[in-house]
RNA sequence: GGGCUCGUGGUCUAGUGGUUAUGACGGCGCACUUACACUGCGCAGGCCGCCGGUUCAAUUCCGGCCGAGCCCACCA
């Protein structure tokens, strides 16, 4: 019984609790980390977080985004996951049945890079069948990590037990990729052509230029004398950086307006060291303050050749093959790889007299986002999805969906403004969802199977016994792959229940919620929303939430190169889950990099430790029911309590933990336990019986109704310790904290102003016995309060051993 | 060049059209006050980036400038 270890006298028995509880006090004089993990197991031996919709229950489905499995976390990692868990938490809370899965990314470029380096080998010299192997290894042993710094965590997924995780490569999930392909291709949104795309000769594939991006690249802007056809010695300046292309140059341009090349339009230019022929061109296009104000335009040295061809159709020279050497059309260059043969060419140009001045300039380049390679312009039959043609739709998309924060929209809009081309989705790698596709060996055409299998054509015979078309009997597979993010950009159906569950699909999809990160939006986000738009003609979910990054203390990017990475296990194990999901929490507002300093995750260690110590105290005093009359101490923090619920509500449903976790913090400590709980001991006490039997039960109803709200208000935040309060206090036959519903107000008023002068008295009584070098026990005098605290009076005269308490202008007399 | 975010004590940060502008960390000085030294109390420290405007009143609203970070575009 709590009674029989509780301080308070026999005549003041409690009536009997509210509920059949367990009772205190709590045993252990500190929070101990390591009860996490146990905590943890126990949730999932009862599986409390299970995925159960019910028949009426309003479902929350979350498109936790797989994380790659192709390195370990560091913090960014961390924070993020557990930040989607307080989400997954509070809806629960709200009564909703949350579908929360985990998931984990294994296909494409990332893995192949990974596992060529960790065995030293090349993709294309190894065997299929074994290189796909050694990748499902790897991505094995990267998943085991992630999935353990989950539930160290406290990721409180559907389960993260090997059947409670999808993975993208797995046939279930590569059966719906498929299917969606199939499905599209029936709504002829997939076409096959051959256009200039880019190519990464390192990886030996076409990616799209979502997998873009840009270095800075010094290199060297020649000044190049062409000479003019029939205008004797004269000659034109071009300036290039890319000199190996000359044999491939089509065109010069010249500003329209450009009054120094007015006389040339429409005149021929010969190209230096080839000889060839090309005409002077007047387009806007060429930028009369840059270089020479003369451009060439060859096949392809950049974005503008590539259009410029396609625009003036000029006849393209392929100039580089796939691996990244000089073609036959190079003449003497001919195999020399590209840079190479712009050494190569530089050096010949100049020997031969054609070079009028060499600038160096910072050059934007893009590259390969794996492999960082610069990339190319090759032109190779590829298959598309269409995207060019609905980005007006997908703007309206955009405005239908719940971005948190609201300003984060604009990264999706302004990537669709810069949506130029269709997507190309094959690429010419191994690990990957394969393109389910055979061609006919006699009319050559595509045949597709039925969708709801998964196919490996590579490998597989195809399922069609004769073409559609010439009824041929023979079929040869399609070895090509998808782009990885045309497996992820499905995951919201799959969590939804595409193709495996209709009925929860048509009462989970749209996702309720997108958590994902900023630097991902112009790939999964768009191509999410793209794919639900052509397959439904739907948005893909209600909200989307979008997270800044975990950066080093000083602002700047945690990178290994820098050596600034913070892994989050040695972190937890110090301070444990509850600390670095509430520093999580209250650092950074949404959408705005989070700093990490361990000096600060130690800091919400230490207020884990305080809420500990506050339940310890609490669970001293016997739980009480609602007395009849509330005395004004009470009433005053319950109010204040009402207001903290209110704001934390508030703050979850936008999914900015800022605001709860700060609210809750800032409440529990400054005001409940600095104020309130010195105020209320002399009361919950009564060791000399100045209070009434009535006045001490509402003391005891007071502090154990704070603390049960307050362990459900930062239960989605800080998970493991007010679950173990909880359970040791409150919980009715062992029942979870996490399967309680979020607290409702009690409908009492939030008095401030009682709170800053109670505040101002208790720093002035503090500091009058101070000033006089007395014991804090030391009597006062006489305390005088301010009109507004006079109905605590008698709590603040046993609170400060006042002698006299009567009210004026605030003083404390020893 | 376009967009977004932001400039507040040494560092980081909250917030507000109106008396002495939050809090944390750090510094200094006290205190074992019956939950807590993973504590409590106190002190020092700020022309709230700069310049204008609106207003009786601006750190807050508006405009400009300077500076920082991120995203997008980009020139051979």
């Amino acid at each position: 019984m709590a009674d029989s270890a509780s301080p308070a006298s026999p005549q003041q028995q409690p009536q009997q609790p509210p509920q059949q509880a367990p009772s205190g006090p709590l045993p252990d004089n500190r929070w101990v980390i390591t009860k996490e993990a146990e905590i943890f197991s126990n949730w999932e031996k009862a599986g409390i977080y299970a995925f159960d919709p019910g028949k009426r229950q309003r479902v929350w489905t979350i498109d936790t985004p797989p994380p790659y499995a192709s390195g370990t976390w560091h913090m960014g990692g961390a924070v993020h996951y557990a930040s989607i868990d307080i989400i997954a938490r509070y809806r629960r809370m709200k009564g909703y049945a949350v579908n929360y899965m985990m998931g984990i990314d294994r296909n494409g470029l990332p893995i192949e890079v990974q596992t060529e380096k960790e065995y030293k080998i090349r993709m294309y010299d190894t065997d299929r069948k074994h290189f796909l192997k050694l990748c499902r290894e790897l991505l094995d042993k990267y998943e085991s990590e992630i999935l353990r710094v989950c539930k160290r965590l406290g990721c409180s997924n559907n389960s993260l037990s090997a059947e409670g995780v999808y993975r993208t490569d797995s046939p279930e999930y590569r059966a719906a990729t498929q299917a969606t392909f199939i499905d599209m291709w029936n709504k002829g949104y997939v076409f096959e052509d051959e256009r200039p795309n880019n190519w990464c000769t390192d990886c030996g594939t076409t990616i799209a230029d979502a997998e873009i991006d840009y270095k800075d690249v010094p290199s060297k802007l020649l000044h190049l004398k062409f000479a003019i056809k029939g205008a004797g010695g004269e000659h034109l300046v071009v300036a290039t950086t890319r000199p190996e292309m000359l044999f491939a140059c089509a065109c010069v341009l010249v500003n329209p307006e450009d009054a120094r090349y007015r006389k040339y339009h429409n005149k021929k230019l010969i190209v230096p060291i080839f000889d060839k022929e090309v005409p002077i061109i007047a387009h806007p296009e060429a930028a009369m303050n840059f270089g020479s104000g003369a451009v060439m335009i060859c096949s392809y040295g950049d974005y503008t050749d590539v259009r410029l061809f396609r625009d003036l159709k000029l006849a393209p020279t392929k100039a580089i093959t796939p691996d990244g050497k000089m073609t036959a059309a190079a003449g003497a260059y001919q195999g020399l790889r590209v840079n190479k043969a712009r050494l190569q060419i530089a050096e010949d140009l100049e020997k031969a007299g054609h070079v009028v001045k060499i600038e160096q300039i910072s050059h934007r380049t893009p590259v390969c986002w794996r492999s960082k390679t610069p990339i190319e312009f090759v032109t190779m039959p590829e298959y598309y999805l269409t995207q060019k043609d609905v980005v007006p739709q997908l703007r309206e998309v955009a405005d239908k969906l719940r971005f948190h924060p609201a300003q984060a929209k604009q990264i999706l809009l302004d990537w669709l403004t810069s949506v130029s081309i269709d997507w190309p989705i094959s690429r010419r790698r191994y690990y990957g969802t394969e393109l389910p596709i055979w061609y006919c060996d006699k009319c050559k055409q595509v045949a597709l199977p039925e969708p709801g299998k998964y196919y490996q054509p590579w490998v597989d015979d195809c399922p069609l016994k004769d073409c559609p078309k010439c009824g041929g009997k023979t079929f040869t597979g399609e070895k090509r792959t998808f782009d990885t993010w045309f497996d992820s950009s499905i995951s919201e159906l799959v969590v939804s229940g595409y193709l495996h569950n209709s009925g929860l699909f048509e009462r989970s999809f749209p996702a309720s919620v997108r958590p994902q990160g900023k630097d991902i939006v112009r790939t999964w986000l768009h191509y999410t929303l793209l794919r639900a738009y052509l397959l439904f003609k739907r948005p893909a979910f209600e909200h989307v939430w979008i997270s800044g990054h975990v950066v080093d203390e000083k602002g700047e990017k945690m990178s290994k190169s820098v050596g600034n990475v913070v892994k989050p296990e040695p972190m937890l194990d110090r301070y444990g889950a509850d600390a670095l999901r509430l520093f999580a929490s209250s650092e950074a507002l949404l959408g705005s990099d989070l700093r990490f300093s361990e000096e600060r995750l130690a800091g919400a260690a230490k207020f884990v430790q305080k809420l500990y110590n506050v339940s310890r105290f609490i669970s001293t005093f016997p739980q009480a029911g609602k007395p009849k009359k509330l005395s004004p101490a009470d009433a005053w923090i319950l109010g204040l309590l009402d207001k903290v619920v209110e704001d934390a509500d508030a703050g979850y449903a936008e999914m900015d933990f800022f605001v709860p976790g700060n609210r809750i913090k800032n409440f529990t400590w400054d005001v409940f336990a600095s104020h309130y709980l010195e105020l209320v001991k002399g009361r919950a006490y009564n060791r000399d019986g100045r209070f009434s039997a009535e006045e001490q039960e509402s003391a005891h109803y007071a502090l154990h109704q704070c603390l049960r709200t307050i362990l459900k208000l930062l239960a989605p935040i800080s998970p493991f310790v007010t679950e173990h309060v909880w359970l040791a206090l409150y919980s009715e036959g062992g029942r979870s904290l996490h399967l309680e519903a979020f607290p409702e107000k009690l409908g009492l008023k939030a008095d401030d102003a009682i709170t800053a002068k109670l505040a101002e008295v208790n720093s002035l009584a503090w500091k009058a016995k101070k000033d006089a070098a007395k014991s804090m026990k030391d009597p006062l005098s006489e305390l005088v309060i301010p009109q507004e605290l006079e109905l605590l009076s008698a709590d603040l005269a046993a609170m400060h051993n006042a002698l006299k308490v009567r009210t004026g202008a605030p003083a404390a007399s020893i």
